[in-house]
RNA sequence: GUGGGUGUAGUUCAAUGGCAGAGCACCGGAUUGUGGUUCCGGGCGUUGUGGGUUCAACUCCCAUCACCCACCCCA
């Protein structure tokens, strides 16, 4: 082999793509009764972009980013994340003029330079909601339940919602300076990594998993203390429209996001029994990045969720996500004159809508009888020397076994039988 | 980016430094046109790759690549 696959990448095999499509037809459906629509963008931006809008400090830009310039010396980086190019687009075609809200998702390839690791990849695919328009605390119980309900209709039983505010971006810097505060007289007994992040981003330095570190963050006041009013009734409300949905959930005020352009509602859903990489999808309000990216100062919220993370937690969960497809008849014939009297009738059958299978390789009867089983279609169609002399077929119901004649010509009664 | 583990047939796994094997899967056959069960037959695979040690390496050593696990990060 001269060819490997590159590191952190997979092939989606003809054996696993009916799993995908299920689940991504899933998410077409519920994004649709939800009255969300697609939107497809490039899977390159301009660098910057993502440098502004994540922010420049966010280990997603600082070092997973792909990053290349094309032949005139351009910036360009294949994209990290869906929002921030999705909201380029809602600027960019001036959908922030219309006045109404607008509901899109998205589905297709992101790309981080990460280490690989189960559930981890440098090429994954996303699916992922944007609502922008409206700061109404509904829209965020709205997103938050296509999400819940997406996973759960899958069929998914052991999932964690996660639920915080990270409120304004004034509760949010008040925050940052309380817990400066809190951390500064154990500072140098933070480690390495906390001693960056207490500079760079405090809230880091609360999902810390060294040990002495989680000690020193054990009494760190919670951002819940820090909202100010209108964060508080925000974050209260999206809480009692989640209760009014059925969708359970749990405070987590330690839950901080990625990213560096949410304010207010942040969540994440998390599967129990996936290892590690245990974050099926995430999300939050972003209601600042519309301006920050050029449009108009317009709320937002959205999530985006890995399948390759969800299809482990289904496999996990053992749920059946059908079968790929078998064929509905399978075409057999001996000798030429049949073979030539089979052509148009695969034609017709195919043309009605009917799955036909025909391998004329396979040389002797009882070969293709095997293939015929082995495909698992519902019925063989004979066509012989005897046929071909008596004008008909033979249609056999590989199941049952039992076997009927039937005219030379595809009928309407025959593609009955086959749809049946 | 850091630490640890693994790498043998399509696949799951064997092989005290001494001839590289088995189950499953796959293909073919068991007299003329009837499948699944059964029986018989079918495998030279650069033992991930490249070096080294040795009379001899799947086995020991080094490097490299890939995957897995954890850290990290995040979906």
């Amino acid at each position: 082999m001269d060819y490997k696959i590159p590191r952190g990448t997979y092939d989606i095999l003809p054996q696993q793509s009916y799993k995908w499509q299920k689940v991504i037809d899933a998410f077409r459906k519920i994004a649709a009764v939800c009255g969300y629509q697609e939107i497809t963008t490039p899977v390159f931006e301009q660098a910057s972009l993502f440098e502004r809008s994540s922010g420049e400090s966010s280990d997603v830009v600082k070092k997973e980013m792909y990053r290349f310039q094309d032949q005139k010396g351009r910036e360009f980086a294949l994209r990290p994340e869906g929002t921030a190019p999705v909201v380029r687009s809602y600027v960019e075609n001036r959908l922030d003029l219309g006045g109404s809200n607008t509901k899109l998702f998205y589905i297709g390839p992101m790309f981080r330079y990460d280490r690989p690791q189960a559930g981890r990849y440098r090429q994954f695919y996303q699916y992922g909601i944007e609502f922008i328009g409206s700061d109404n605390p509904y829209f965020d119980a709205e997103v938050i339940s296509i999400l819940w309900n997406y996973l759960t209709g899958l069929g998914l039983r052991r999932l964690r919602l996660e639920l915080n505010s990270v409120g304004c971006p004034q509760c949010s810097t008040a925050y940052d300076t309380a817990l400066r505060n809190y951390f500064q007289p154990s500072l140098a007994d933070l480690c390495p990594d906390c001693q960056l992040r207490f500079g760079q981003k405090p809230r880091r330095l609360l999902d810390c998993k060294v040990p002495s570190c989680k000690q020193i963050a054990a009494y760190a006041p919670s951002q819940l203390e820090y909202l100010d009013d209108a964060c508080k009734v925000h974050f209260s409300a999206v809480q009692d429209n989640l209760g009014l949905m059925q969708i359970p959930f749990t405070i987590n005020p330690r839950i901080v996001r990625g990213l560096d352009y949410y304010t207010n509602t942040a969540f994440e859903i998390v599967y129990e029994g996936l290892g590690a990489q245990n974050s099926l999808a995430g999300g939050g309000r972003y209601n600042g990045l519309i301006e920050q990216i050029g449009g108009k100062s317009i709320p937002a919220i959205g999530f985006a969720g890995g399948f390759e993370r969800l299809l482990l937690a289904l496999d996990e969960e053992e749920v059946e996500l059908g079968a790929p497809g078998v064929p509905d008849v399978y075409v057999i014939t001996l000798g030429e004159a049949a073979q030539k009297l089979v052509l148009p009738y695969l034609n017709a059958l195919r043309g009605a809508g009917i799955y036909a299978e025909f391998d004329p390789d396979k040389a002797s009867f009882k070969a293709q009888l095997k293939a015929a089983d082995h495909s698992q279609a519902r019925f063989a169609l004979i066509v012989g020397e005897d046929e071909v002399a008596a004008n008909q077929v033979t249609l056999k119901n590989l199941q049952s076994g039992e076997q009927q004649t039937l005219p030379l010509e595809p009928s309407d009664r025959i593609i009955q039988l086959l749809k049946a």
